[in-house]
RNA sequence: GGGCGAUUAGCUCAGUUGGUUUAGAGCGCUACAUUGACAUUGUAGAGGUCAGAGGUUCGAAUCCUCUAUCGCCCA
């Protein structure tokens, strides 16, 4: 059967196979066990809006590295997916498609909307799960959680309530940033500033007394129309006279005074500033203080409203400013307008220009729970990587706002208040008031038609996940989580609020580690966009090169705080190690099934290659594990990488097919069987990197584990991840094969360089620098000839250089090609010059160091030593390089 | 305006606390090799004054300062 293994790895049918092998045998599935230690893993749920990116490719990748890899070393590894229910996204998604048929959702009307926008998420929600398991992730699936479940809600609600009752929670008539598309006010957080090219208006409005006018400066002219006032700085010599003198608006009459306020920059424009309660954050604290009307001009959309006078009622608000621009114009109130630079809001969902507005909302008073939440960061209770996003997070909570919650959206957690219909008390409660009203006794009540911000249940998902606010035993067992993969631009939406929410109503933190993701680019450094269209779909990555290939290919290529620059034909190389490891297990099978005996691993016959790669094999395992704890997940991708093909593929094997052709057998043992216990010792280690590579690639290596194992048992992914034992990591060895290495590459170097065809036998005479060297080159003759393709082999002190050969200084010890015949005298000379020159200059290096007074008093005498011994070496090379090139002729 | 990060081979990036011979990898490039794991391969090789300037140090890609370019966050 074997034999029937084809000669290239392709991923598509074994990745579908194991895929529902894992599902089916329920080996993600994870429930308190106190034999066991938790290792909990919450993913940040995504939109049930989107679709799978490479962003969440790397991010779960990530994830299920680690997850993988604690599973394996014996947690009780618990990875909760979900998704998020993600409010606007959603709610302009279903509004969308109900356009297309000519509908709005104002004529279904809210309760057959919201039933619409169910069955939508129903329909189509769950697509990123779908294409999320397509890479081969280990989340327990039984534990799939939406952020508008029942218990999810529920826990939405309590919160709510216990704010509000902790005096948390408060609602007002204040600026909120206000989407004219979306119809709803979003958080501060969520707005995003572009700089733009705009003008600087520069108005004049007269005195009522018609002895002049003062000029204002603004950038957004048609907020005039709710303009209530001028102020000025108090200290400003220019508009002294001018405080408490009456204005009349322009193209309104409205009477308004000149005011004074410290606010005020007098550098900034004219020094006089019009005042827009209504639609500026800084004109509303002004108005609050000097107890101004507060007019508003705009409607919902954005629209002039009929506060305004006639004339630019139901303009959109960009047709108003011209509208306005115009008509001041004509009358001669502008007094210039210059070019200006500006940063304008935008909304993060739909890039509308965002209108501050003045409206009835909710907050959540932030700063008490912040400052328990900072100090959770700066104690080092959660740790961060890379750590500098601390500093980011410190900024963020110390200068924390209070957070917006309401959003007038129909898709969501609707507000849990309810007022009475008669004396509009309100009650806030987790369900329907029972009781008439505490005010008036009136029994009707309407709920608050506002939903909450996506993000007020999103910071309860490491907790509200498993059944908060009962107190579940998975709750108790998996809270608090481990460890928090997520990308960094959410670190204030997200991470920052589950901090604060988890110290609040669990008393714990909900992770210790935080791992921020590197932003994956295309190959110009561009954030991958769906605009842009420069992002390539991981469904087709996958089909192309794997799913193992994706997965080891952007953990290799991200570095932790890294941005990544990515394009999908880098993942050839994933591709090409899988290649290669399927190879490796191919060459392992074949040789295995070839064999007329089966025998177990038996170290009593190892020799130097086993000994050599079983201290490979534990150098890396401790490697891999030291990288894996210190989040260094690139790093570990390489290691094991550099391992499985180098140490493992180039060399060990290449021993391996040596000794398979030998045609004696260890003693006591007949050929037959000493062959077969070469495999398996072989196949021994072979499975051993297959585990440590395991969270990596989960495919390959479990399809390889069965294939080396047909009377297995167990999956791969449930096996014992390798340990590391001290005992076998032999640095001795690994030197010594180190000078084979060298040995055996400077021969192949200089027969390439004299051109002797690849096939060809060379003679090679060695003279080794001392009788360790003599031993190892000795005890590894039968590989040397092998790997260098050498004919005769001489290996002695008294050995002479043969008349025409190459020649090379490895460690002090001289090997000499024989190539009679075949040198080319001119190459050989200048091979040699070269290396004559180099060692000649790393020994000028050295001498100056040691000349150096100053270096021999105050560097470490280790150093020093060091230094010495190298040198000493290097000189000892040299005479022999020269000696070899004078020999030359 | 404030903060953070980056700048190392043609390209994309490693380089942990300063001292493994004169800086490594992958891709690309050059040459050679296809009956025996693998051309999604092997072997050998070319290629870098570590952005620039100054400083600290016996010693700097690594620490400090400034400059330049690019990116991100906040105001």
């Amino acid at each position: 059967m074997n034999r029937e293994i084809p000669k290239t790895y392709s991923p598509s049918e074994i990745e579908e196979k194991w895929y529902k092998y894992w599902l089916d045998n329920k080996l993600f599935e994870a429930r308190p066990n106190i034999e066991k230690k938790p290792y909990t893993v919450v993913i940040p749920p995504p939109n049930i809006t989107g679709i799978l990116t490479m962003g969440h490719v790397l991010n779960n990748s990530i994830q299920d590295v680690f997850v993988r890899w604690r599973r394996m070393k014996g947690c009780e590894a618990c990875w909760v997916p979900g998704t998020d229910h993600a409010g606007i996204a959603t709610q302009n998604v279903v509004e969308k498609s109900l356009a297309k048929e000519g509908k709005d959702r104002h004529s279904l009307g809210r309760e057959e909307f919201v039933d619409l926008v169910w069955k939508w998420r129903e329909e189509y929600g769950g697509t990123i799960i779908r294409q999320l398991k397509k890479l081969g992730v280990s989340c327990d699936w039984t534990r799939e959680r939406f952020t508008m479940d029942e218990g999810l809600s529920h826990a939405v609600r309590e919160v709510f309530v216990r704010l509000y009752e902790k005096g948390l929670i408060y609602r007002g008539k204040y600026i909120v940033n206000w989407c004219p598309k979306d119809h709803t006010a979003i958080s501060d957080d969520e707005v995003e500033y572009q700089e733009k090219n705009g003008k600087l208006y520069y108005l004049r409005y007269p005195l009522e007394d018609g002895s002049g006018h003062v000029v204002v400066a603004t950038t957004r002219p048609e907020t005039m129309l709710g303009d209530v006032a001028v102020a000025v700085n108090p200290s400003d010599e220019r508009y002294k006279s001018l405080v408490g003198k009456n204005l009349v608006l322009p193209l309104v009459g409205r009477k308004m005074k000149v005011i004074a306020d410290d606010y005020v920059d007098k550098e900034f424009g004219t020094g006089a500033v019009k005042i827009t309660p209504a639609h500026d954050p800084n004109d509303f604290r002004i108005a609050e203080r000097h107890d101004l009307e507060k007019v508003i001009v705009l409607d919902i959309s954005g629209k002039v409203n009929e506060n305004a006078p006639e004339k630019y009622r139901g303009l959109d608000r960009f047709k108003a400013r011209k509208q306005v621009i115009e008509d001041l114009e004509a009358l001669g109130f502008v007094e210039k307008i210059d070019d200006y630079k500006l940063s304008v809001g935008e909304c993060y969902r739909c890039h509308t220009v965002i209108e501050p507005y003045l409206s009835d909302q909710w907050f959540v008073k932030m700063k008490p729970l912040a400052e328990p939440a900072l100090q959770a960061v700066r104690n080092g209770r959660i740790h961060f990587y890379p750590e500098r996003w601390v500093k980011t997070y410190e900024h963020w909570m110390e200068n924390i706002r209070d957070w917006c919650i309401s959003r007038q959206l129909w898709w969501g957690h609707r507000i849990p208040v309810w007022y009475c219909e008669k004396c509009n008390e309100y009650v806030v409660s987790t369900t329907h008031p029972g009781e008439p009203c505490r005010k008036c006794g009136g029994k009707v009540y309407r709920q608050d038609e506002d939903v909450l911000d996506t993000w007020f249940s999103s910071w309860l998902w490491p907790f509200s996940v498993f059944g908060w606010p009962e107190k579940t035993g998975d709750l108790k067992y998996f809270y608090p989580t481990d460890t928090l993969v997520t990308a960094p631009d959410i670190i204030f939406f997200w991470v920052a609020r589950m901090v604060m929410s988890g110290i609040e109503f669990m008393g714990d933190v909900p992770f210790k580690d935080v791992y921020f993701t590197s932003v994956i680019r295309d190959m110009k450094g561009r954030k991958m966009s769906k605009s842009l269209g420069n992002s390539p779909d991981p469904l087709d990555v996958i089909a192309e090169y794997g799913a193992d290939a994706l997965r080891f290919t952007i953990l290799y290529l991200a570095p932790l705080g890294q941005d990544v620059l990515f394009e999908s034909s880098k993942c050839e190389m994933g591709r090409n190690f899988a290649n290669k490891i399927w190879n490796a297990g191919r060459f392992l099978l074949m040789n295995r099934e070839k064999q007329s005996v089966s025998a177990a691993p038996d170290m009593s016959v190892f020799d130097f290659a086993d000994r050599w790669i079983v201290s490979r094999l534990h150098h890396t395992i401790r490697d891999l594990n030291a990288a894996l704890d210190n989040f260094r997940i690139n790093d570990a991708a390489k290691i094991i990488y550099d391992f499985f093909w180098h140490d493992y593929c180039d060399w060990y094997v290449e021993m391996v097919k040596e000794r398979l052709d030998q045609p004696e057998g260890a003693p006591g043992k007949t050929v037959e069987m000493t062959r077969a216990i070469i495999i398996s010792n072989a196949i021994a280690t072979f499975e051993a990197a297959l585990k440590m590579l395991h969270p990596f690639m989960p495919f390959i290596t479990e399809e390889m584990y069965s294939l080396v194992n047909p009377a297995r048992t167990e999956s791969i992914a449930v096996t014992e991840f390798p340990e590391s034992e001290p005992r076998f990591i032999k640095e001795r060895i690994e030197v010594e094969m180190d000078l084979v290495q060298e040995a055996i590459t400077s021969v192949r170097a200089m027969r390439k360089e004299a051109s002797v065809p690849p096939g060809q036998l060379v003679d090679v005479v060695v003279k080794p620098k001392d009788e360790t060297t003599l031993e190892i080159l000795s005890t590894n003759e039968a590989y040397f000839r092998r790997l260098a393709k050498v004919g005769a082999l001489s290996i002695g002190y008294d050995l002479h250089k043969p008349t025409t050969s190459a020649s090379a200084v490895v460690r002090g010890t001289e090997i000499f090609v024989s190539l009679e015949g075949l040198i080319n005298v001119e190459a050989e000379r200048a091979r040699l010059e070269k290396e004559i020159a180099r060692v000649k200059g790393v020994i000028a290096g050295i001498e100056a160091k040691l000349k150096n007074e100053q270096f021999i008093q105050r560097a470490p005498a280790q150093v020093i030593e060091k230094e010495k011994t190298k040198i000493e070496s290097m000189r000892l090379n040299l005479s022999k390089l020269e000696e070899n090139y004078q020999s030359i002729k």
